[in-house]
DNA sequence: TTGCTCCTCACGTCACGTGAGGTGGC
DNA sequence: TTGCTCCTCACGTCACGTGAGGTGGC
């Protein structure tokens, strides 16, 4: 019998490659694999035993949630060199990601343990004055900021010891309402510098502008931020202190200092009205 | 001022939370978070700081892939024995979903890495004769068959070892085609055993049919099972053998052998023709 | 001939995102 | 008064699943 011959129906492929129906319909329509043949009278569709590999890698991907046009556009990658690159960088943001949720879990895990345990500092009312500083701005997806503050921080701080100058503060992140209410917004990212930095790559000279700021400490990771920001807003919220503005948030421990992000320690600054000479508070959430 | 009156906008509660405006609006019209107040006149959104923890939470869970009406439901058990025991449920899945996805990865860079190491089996065609067994039948999600079946060959095991029986050859598994064409469909589980099986709890005696069969034996892990689905699919496909019929498992070594699921040997069988004498082949796929 | 497989729409699901078009509040 | 915030539809996205209603093949 002739090997050419040996079609598989939808059905026999289905089990042949534990894909549903459903789906090998679904990567037919959107061209992901086609098959072999199509009785051009009845629409049946022909599956050779060739297509079973390429079906199992879609198998392989889908279960590792990449989405079809990028398996598709993998499969149509005939460099080989291209190729695995693509899947290298596939798997490295899956065990990215793993260590992420790994991380999401535990937190969980303590704080459902302890639910109390809130090492959550004192609100402090402050007057920020203006300052110079390198900076880059760029409107970035909410997801991506904390990667893309990295990224530019690493690029101010490498400009500034190419051209000779010293940071004079810690460095500090503006972020416009859009992040947080569109999840898409402007940041800038700066480091204060007594003298003017010269313009290159993404940097600009910047002077950051004076802000009368409610300011709360947070210490550790920043994927724990989130229990700061609540009693802040809280803070301000009670004591109808609101203003329009960004959010401002300073490093005073970060990537530079240690890698070990529990060891961070993050001010974020909440803008509020100008009350002159304010007392310093405690919070009282 | 009066802390009752200290509403957030739904602009500066979602700078309060990190969530989208968007996604409260969502919360809102599902009712998982609703806004403790909304102007009848202008239909504003008014949040109050209270309701910042509880939209933490949601975020939280939400960040670990937890459906909202999950989330609804953990949010609306008073009892926190249930609560607990709901989110520890959750947890566990993840966790166990952690270690498939290293698993996948893993073995998806060792198929990248030597993409021939082909350790599949010969093909070999078999006449099985009819057998008595102890078996369980019922209609399962593809995605539980693996855990269903675990259960159900513990509840078999145990219910011959109380009525003094002994089992006579390795368990096997018989799966309706829905299973695959449709991802839900029929799994019979079943021991042969020599003297006939008293019916308790979900056991029933079943004669296990005859059958003619192509079989190969995957070594390993259920998870790569696909590949040696594929070669024996290939094998029936170009030998033109195919006939309909549900598939068969026989776990030759299994999690009662070993919870080491890289020792572990299935074979699957493929219904073909009756072919009388068949000689014993060699795949050649 | 019966029952099974396969076909094509059309619509649903989940958790939002993306505008359009309009109004309210400082 | 201007510009910003907020509102409500209505529709889109992603990867399919769920029928309805109908035809082909053994």
């Amino acid at each position: 019998m002739d090997a050419m011959t040996a079609y598989l129906s939808i059905g026999d492929f289905s089990r042949a490659t534990h894909m549903s129906i459903k789906m090998l319909r679904h990567y037919h329509q959107i061209g992901l694999l086609e098959p072999a043949d199509v009785d051009p009278h009845t629409g049946y569709r022909r599956y050779t035993a060739d297509q079973i590999p390429t079906a199992q890698v879609i198998r392989r991907f889908r279960g590792l949630d990449m989405p079809l046009d990028e398996i598709q556009a993998v499969l149509a990658t005939s460099d080989v060199q291209t190729r695995s690159e693509r899947i290298a960088a596939h798997l490295s943001r899956l065990e990215a990601e793993l260590g992420r949720t790994q991380h999401a879990v535990a937190s969980l895990r303590d704080l459902l343990a302890a639910p109390s345990s809130d090492p959550i500092g004192a609100i402090e009312l402050r007057s920020v004055p203006a300052v110079a500083a390198a900076a880059i701005s760029q409107t970035v997806d909410a997801e991506e900021c904390a990667m893309w503050l990295q990224g530019a921080l690493g690029e101010i701080y490498a400009s500034l010891t190419a051209q000779g100058l010293a940071a004079n503060g810690h460095p500090g992140g503006i972020f416009d309402d859009d992040l947080y209410t569109d999840y898409r917004g402007r940041v800038t990212v700066f480091v204060p510098c007594g003298t003017t930095v010269h313009p290159t790559g993404r940097i600009t000279a910047l002077e950051v502008p004076a802000v009368e700021l409610a300011v709360i400490t947070h210490s550790g990771s920043p994927t724990e931020i989130d229990r700061a920001y609540g009693a802040l807003a809280t803070y301000v919220a009670r004591h109808a202190l609101a203003v329009r503005g960004p959010i401002r948030e300073n490093y005073l421990v970060g990537q530079r200092e240690t890698p070990d992000t529990c060891q961070w320690r993050t001010e974020i600054g909440w803008p509020i009205f100008q009350t002159g000479t304010v007392p310093r508070e405690q919070a009282n959430p």
